[in-house]
DNA sequence: ACCCGCTTGTGAACCATGTCACAAGCGTCT
DNA sequence: AGACGCTTGTGACATGGTTCACAAGCGGGT
C-alpha cells in the first residue's frame, strides 16, 4: 500500500505518539519491537498500532516486529520533524515566556526565530539573543524570519485580532491558547489548547 | 428523554465549548438563541448541538430556540461548575506557576488549595497567601485540604511517581502537562496536554 | 381561532473508526 | 529443505458518531 492522498485526523493524532513510545524505547537501546509489546508498554491497541502503520508502506517484518530506528526515522520524515520549523510566539506574558523558555530547551525540531507582545514593559526585552518585537511589527517580522508556525499566547480579547495578523502575514499554522473560539482561516491549520475546557471537562466526573 | 447514565465522550467535550459561546452571548445580552444561530456563529453543526443538549432533556423552546440564561445554568449544572472545585498544583516551575497565577484569576469555579515542589529555591515560597510544600508532604496535604483535582506540572521524569503519589492519597483527576504516557489509575480520571505532540501534528502540514 | 413560519427533537441513513480474526510471510531450528 | 512459531498486514465486522430530513410543536400575526 502506498502514501494515502489525507490521513486521518484520529491517525495523524496518534503518530506522534508512538514516536515518543519509540524514542524512549531507542534510549533504552532496544532495536526491534512488535506492535503488542508496544502496545502492552503503553497501553495502547495493537491492531490498531499495525493499522496505523500499515498506511504508510510495510515495514514491519512478519514474525520479528519492527526496527525501532527505522520506524522512528520514517515517522519523522512523515511528520515533516526531519527538519527546523521556524516558530514565532506572540505574547510574552506567563504562558508566552513559559512556552518560549520550554522551546529554547527542547528544541529538537522546533526553533523560536521571533516573539511579540504589545506591553512596553517587554517589547525590546531580550528572550536569549532575540528580542521582543512591537506586534505591529507582526506582517514585517514573519516575512523575514520564515517562520511558519505561530504560538498565540494572549488574552482572549486580543487573540482573533492577532490570528488574523498572523495569517495575513504568511503564517501556515497557528496552536492558539486563549480561550476562544476563533473565526478560522481555512487555509491555516489551527488548533487550540484550551486549559479551561480540559477542567470543565474534568469538573464533570466529580459531581457525585 | 431523561438524564442518560452516561454522557458520550465527545458530547462531553463539546458541553464546555457550547457553554463558553453562550457565555459570551450572554454577556452581549442576547436572551435567546437558535442552534443554527450558534453554529453559524461559531463554527459547529446546527444538527449536532441539538443532539447533544436533547439528551438532557427538552429545554429548547420550538420555533424559538434556547433561552441563553437557561442553557448556561444548565450545562452549569450538568458539568458540576456550579459549585467550588478544590486543586493542587505540583511543581511550581516555569508552567505550574504560570497555571497558578491563571487560576488565582479567572477563578470561577476553580480554586487552588495546595501548591507543590521539590525545590529548595520554591519550597516555602509563598502563592498568593498559600505555602509551596515539599512533594514528600503529599499524601498529608491533599486530604487536609480536600483537593480533588490536580494538574501535573513536573518534568517527565518525576510525573510518573508524582501521579501515584497524587491518586493514592485520594485525588480523583489529573490534567498532566509533562509529555509522557501515564500508566494511569482507572479509578482516576487523567487527561494528558501535550504541547508537543501538537506540535508535531501541526508540523506534518507543513512538509510541502 | 386558525394559520404560518420557524425551530426543536429524533429516527434513519451515512460515514468513520476501532476491533477481530486470519492468511501471508519472515526467520530459526532441526 | 521443511516445519514451526511468531508477527505483520488486511478484509470483514461492530461500534459509535454525525448528518440528514422531517414530523411535532411553539408563538406571533391576522
Ligand atoms: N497562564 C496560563 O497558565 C494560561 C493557561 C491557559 C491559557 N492561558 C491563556 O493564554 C493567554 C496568555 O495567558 P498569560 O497567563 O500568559 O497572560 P498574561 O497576561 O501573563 O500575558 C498576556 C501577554 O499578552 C500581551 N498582549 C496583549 N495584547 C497583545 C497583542 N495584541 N499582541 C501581542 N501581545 C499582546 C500582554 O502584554 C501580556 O504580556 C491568555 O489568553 C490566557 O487565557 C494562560
Ligand atoms: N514550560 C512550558 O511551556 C511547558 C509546555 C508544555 C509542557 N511542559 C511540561 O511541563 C512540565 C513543567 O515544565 P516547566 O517548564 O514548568 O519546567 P520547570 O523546570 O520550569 O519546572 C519544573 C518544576 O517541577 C519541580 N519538580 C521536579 N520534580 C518534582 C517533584 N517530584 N515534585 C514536585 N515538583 C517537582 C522542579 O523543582 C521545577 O520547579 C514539564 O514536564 C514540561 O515538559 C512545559
Amino acid at each position: 500500500m502506498s502514501e494515502p492522498a489525507e490521513i486521518s485526523p484520529l491517525t495523524l493524532s496518534r503518530l506522534p505518539l508512538y514516536l515518543r513510545c519509540l524514542r524512549q524505547l531507542q534510549e533504552k537501546g532496544t532495536t526491534h519491537v512488535s506492535s503488542s509489546q508496544l502496545a502492552q508498554q503503553f497501553e495502547l491497541s495493537a491492531s490498531l498500532i499495525r493499522k496505523d502503520l500499515a498506511q504508510f508502506g510495510e515495514f514491519g517484518i512478519r514474525g520479528t516486529g519492527y526496527r525501532v530506528d527505522e520506524l522512528v526515522d520514517r515517522l519523522n520524515g512523515l511528520l515533516g520533524l526531519d527538519r527546523i520549523h521556524k516558530m514565532a510566539v506572540v505574547g510574552m506574558g506567563s504562558l508566552g515566556s513559559a512556552l518560549a523558555r520550554y522551546l529554547s530547551v527542547n528544541d529538537r525540531p522546533f526553533k523560536i526565530v521571533a516573539a511579540f507582545d504589545v506591553d512596553g514593559g517587554r517589547v525590546g526585552s531580550k528572550l536569549g539573543h532575540l528580542i521582543v518585537h512591537h506586534s505591529r511589527e507582526i506582517p514585517e517580522v514573519i516575512p523575514e524570519t520564515g517562520a511558519r508556525i505561530a504560538v498565540l499566547a494572549v488574552p482572549a480579547s486580543a487573540a482573533q485580532k492577532c490570528y488574523e495578523d498572523l495569517t495575513d502575514s504568511g503564517i501556515e499554522a497557528v496552536l492558539n491558547f486563549a480561550p476562544i473560539r476563533l473565526k478560522r482561516n481555512p487555509a491555516v491549520r489551527t488548533k487550540s489548547v484550551d486549559f479551561q475546557i480540559y477542567l470543565e471537562e474534568l469538573a464533570y466526573f466529580l459531581r457525585s
